[in-house]
DNA sequence: GGGAATACTGAAAATTTATGCAAAATATTT
DNA sequence: AAATATTTTGCATAAATTTTCAGTATTCCC
């Protein structure tokens, strides 16, 4: 349950812009969990997301981007691994499966490892392309990511 | 004074563990400087420090390592002001007018803000195109724009 | 210099976030 | 399965942070 709460932490503040931890707990609620703020807190430490300015003068929260503590966390690693169901990939691009509705959690996750060899990531609702630099990366990448699975 | 001040905090958090604003203040004041809490919140919202977990599990305060946080994108932002004539928006999508020949530039300003309910945007010559998640992102983000331009 | 606009600040209120504690849920061991 | 340990959570509240409002200082422009 924890897992999953924090995966859709992971989705919405990543397609939207939270501006408070009550906020954050009324989407969760919509997406039919259930909690508390207190709760709320207590994942956002874990899960070491940081409450940022925006260019607008707004506050969001976002996953921190300080190398020290981004480098795919414990926590993201374990977020990433609960959502994800296949991987496979073709030439450049990966092809990630996931459980309904968390595949932004899985593209956040890829994002916040900042792996130089990815291009970028595209997210629906349980599928996540990624495309590598070349077909070498995409080998290599799918067959870590695989790994972690096991 | 400001400058100064928020100079020595910027010295302050890059040497000490500070975890609190209050904490902060204290080295402030050691330091010869005068002020009160409230000022600090203003100081760190406005250097975009951010209040991270460290690894022993205590917070503390850090300098944003996030792209779209840095003085960069601040500039952008002040161009960004500068080249907008218009915004009005109509379902999910933002139409934003621009001075002639700027429209690149205002496109590229909202890439760098990275605000989660933008899909992706599209510039011609004095014109932006700003897809957004969804009807209520484009309302709210097309306000929050027309706020920032006053 | 004088007046208007702008920026800065403190005090207090309002809001937001963190946490101690006990209970509930979950996992582990026997 | 029962007993025990561990983790997770809610409640209440303490702690921390943001913001409002009012006043003061500073800058700008004539």
């Amino acid at each position: 349950m924890k897992n999953q709460r924090q995966a859709k932490i992971l989705e919405i503040i990543s397609t939207k812009n939270v501006e408070t931890q009550e906020q954050l707990l009324a989407e969760l609620q919509e997406a039919g969990f259930r909690g508390t703020q207190a709760t709320i807190s207590r994942d956002i430490k874990e899960m070491r997301i940081v409450k940022e300015l925006t260019n607008l003068g707004t506050y969001r929260y976002a996953v921190s981007g300080n190398e020290q503590t981004s480098t795919f966390s414990t926590r993201l690693n374990t977020i990433f691994k609960e959502c994800v169901v296949r991987v496979d990939y073709a030439q450049n691009i990966i092809v990630i499966h996931t459980l309904p509705g968390l595949a932004s959690a899985a593209g956040a996750a890829i994002d916040a490892m900042s792996m130089r060899t990815v291009v970028g990531c595209l997210s629906g609702d349980d599928t996540v392309i990624v495309v590598m630099r070349d077909i070498n990366a995409a080998a290599t990448f799918c067959g870590e990511i695989k790994n972690l699975l096991n």
